[in-house]
RNA sequence: GGAGGCGUGGUGUAGUUGGUUAACAUAACGCCCUGUCACGGCGUAGAUCACGGGUUCGAGUCCCGUCGCCUCCGCCA
């Protein structure tokens, strides 16, 4: 069979009446009329619908066919008459005209069919996944997908960078999330990791002046999955030494803008806004805010001051914060009571409804007294408490009422940088500082001397990139400094002997003449699915994971034969009865 | 580890305060149909209502437990 005159469906909108074509594809549709047959013949491109006449030698053919079964037509274009064309679809204003049609494979009745618009079960989507990926939307998916890919390419290799592989088989290193082993047989009782990210590799990359370094890379975390978390994920990863802060900052900006406009179509600013992490959570409880809308986060410390409400003016005296939402719509008692329980506060809150207050601090106040609080027609929802995790609270807040009030505007789209994070926070469960980045993460230079006196006023050279409220990049300036590192590594509590223990390969090379470097790293699964509109990575992934990990398709994980086993000098443990204590 | 939602023919759903033979759409199968494009019409078949236990004269419906899927918290340098 001679397959290089096959048209794609696609291809023949442009093509005029007469023109003979090769077609081959799913049947996609099939319409029986008695005496006249017509299906649509879909491929990767799109649909055409064939038309089949009772005179023509395939027509009994043509009337046995069911969706999914595999052909091949050759025929003619044919016009179609003005009553008959379908603006619905693209190839709509031509039919094709069979004069040879061949079974290339029957199919069974698909348990999901492909031609089907509606929510289907995802165990089931996954378990059949190459049905599920045969629809439209989903193959328009990976073609997102595929072109972000080479757009990322094109965009890094013509500034500069090389792409360069790193290893898969890898050493476990402390800090951050669990990681995946991988037994080694040559040296039994030993195991690789799988890399969480290609980090170290990257900076060693650095110092072997390489320069400029990018990779497409998987990256493996062994935690809980979540709609946008895969146990399994991909990176942008970029790398480049004498660089500051500024130039990552450019150098990402332009790759995001030409993704998002080539790819996506969207209209974005050549620079995206900044906030420092301070400002972040102060104004949306969060740092990684979504800021297509507003209702910011009001300090009331100047109206609580005053005394009209007694207990919030206690408060502020107890060294709380006093904070609000301004929410434009009015809310029911029981819509109040239920997002306060729902986002962990104690929430007071005032309406004005005909002249008179509402809600909980209506005593204090008359309809005046509230305007001069910022009560018009709406809900103001005040918070009192301490630290992040109570901004965080508020923040939580503020994005439930804006989906539950439809405040985020569909099809707009905001990049926002978060900057000056934390160097350090406080590991109250294991009674340590530890890194906020990675122990590499160098501090704002203006703050460096208070890594001993002061540790979390310490900023370091940390940027997020946030779209539409999810971190889409982060990254940062590399210390590269051996006596910034040994005093960052004593903070964390590792001692010289440990540091030197677990990063040796890293200190020593820095030993050799380490360049002033940093870097970013894009989560591109999560990018593909704002950039496609959909609500899950899973939405992207050719072949992802359910949330509990398992792979419907394969049935992976699975156990594996005790030969396998004993190979790697591994015995398992089996697993506790439920309800019985665990044997060891 | 925790919270919530869901689980009914192949698929997607309905099923009232517990009350005959579990309904609808779609897919499947058969017949009819010459301009449909989510084709249409008539008919047939297809469900131990996730699983286990309980309450009750009687459970898809109420209660308890288990399992699975989804979402969120914890976790994710």
């Amino acid at each position: 069979m001679d397959w290089s005159k096959r048209k794609a469906t696609a291809q023949l909108a442009e093509m005029a009446a007469g023109d003979t074509v090769l077609l081959a594809g799913w049947v996609h549709r099939h319409r029986h009329h008695g005496g006249l047959v017509f299906f649509d013949l879909r491929d990767r491109s799109g649909v055409v619908q064939v038309v089949v006449h009772p005179e023509n030698p395939a027509f009994a053919l043509a009337a046995r066919l069911r969706p999914e079964w595999v052909v091949e037509v050759r025929g003619q274009i044919a016009l179609r008459e003005t009553a008959a064309v379908n603006p619905k679809i693209a190839t709509g204003r031509i039919e094709v005209v069979p004069s040879e049609l061949a079974v290339l494979a029957e199919a069974a009745p698909p348990p999901i069919s492909p031609s089907d618009e509606g929510e289907i079960d995802e165990g089931l989507r996954l378990r059949h996944r190459y049905l599920d990926l045969r629809r439209p939307q989903m193959q328009r998916n990976l073609e997102i997908r595929h072109l972000a890919l080479q757009t990322a390419r094109r965009v890094l290799t013509e500034q500069g960078f090389w792409e360069v592989e790193t290893p898969n088989l890898t050493r476990s290193t402390p800090e951050g999330a669990r990681d995946f082993l991988v037994p080694s047989r040559l040296a039994k009782g030993r195991f690789y990791a799988l890399p969480q990210s290609p980090q170290l590799f990257k900076q060693l990359l650095m110092v072997a002046g390489i320069e400029r370094y990018f990779q497409v890379v998987h990256c493996f975390r062994d935690e809980d999955l979540r709609a946008d978390r895969q146990l399994e994920f991909v990176q942008i990863d970029i790398e480049q030494s004498f660089v500051d802060r500024e130039d990552v900052i450019a150098l990402a900006e332009r790759l995001t803008v030409a993704l998002v406009r080539e790819v996506a179509g969207w209209e974005v600013p050549d620079a995206f806004d900044r906030l420092t992490y301070r400002q972040a959570m102060d104004r949306y409880g969060s740092d990684h805010p979504d800021v297509r809308f507003g209702m910011p986060i009001e300090d009331l410390k100047q109206r609580a001051e005053g005394g009209v409400v007694p207990f919030l003016a206690q408060a502020l005296g107890a060294g709380e914060r006093v904070v609000a939402l301004n929410c434009p719509a009015r809310l029911s008692r029981k819509q109040v009571e239920e997002m306060a329980e729902r986002s962990g506060l104690a929430l007071a809150w005032l309406s004005v409804e005909a002249g008179e207050t509402k809600g909980s601090l209506a005593r204090f106040f008359d309809a005046k007294g509230a305007g001069a609080w910022g009560v018009a027609d709406g809900t103001l929802l005040v918070g009192h408490g301490v630290g992040d995790e109570f901004l965080q609270q508020m923040g939580g807040l503020r994005l439930r009422i804006a989906r539950e009030l439809g405040l985020i505007p569909e099809g707009r789209h905001q990049f926002v940088w978060v900057t000056d994070f934390p160097l350090l926070e406080w590991n109250a469960e294991d009674g340590r500082w530890q890194a906020v980045h990675h122990p590499f993460t160098a501090p704002l230079d203006e703050d460096a001397e208070q890594i001993e006196s002061h540790p979390a006023q310490v900023r370091s050279k940390q940027y997020d990139l946030v779209l539409d409220g999810n971190e889409v990049a982060g990254g940062s300036i590399r210390i590269h400094q051996r006596d910034v590192q040994e005093r960052v590594f004593a903070r964390i509590g590792l001692s010289a002997e440990q540091a030197a223990e677990k990063f040796q390969f890293l200190l020593e090379a820095f030993r050799y003449g380490a360049p002033p470097h940093g870097g970013i790293a894009f989560g591109f699964d999560r990018l593909v699915m704002l950039m496609a509109g959909m609500p899950t990575i899973r939405d992207v992934i050719a072949f992802p994971l359910l949330s509990s990990g398992a792979d419907p398709l394969t049935g992976a994980p699975t156990e594996v034969a005790d030969d396998q086993l004993q190979e790697l000098g591994i015995s398992v443990r089996p697993p506790a009865a439920p309800g019985r204590p665990d044997p060891a």
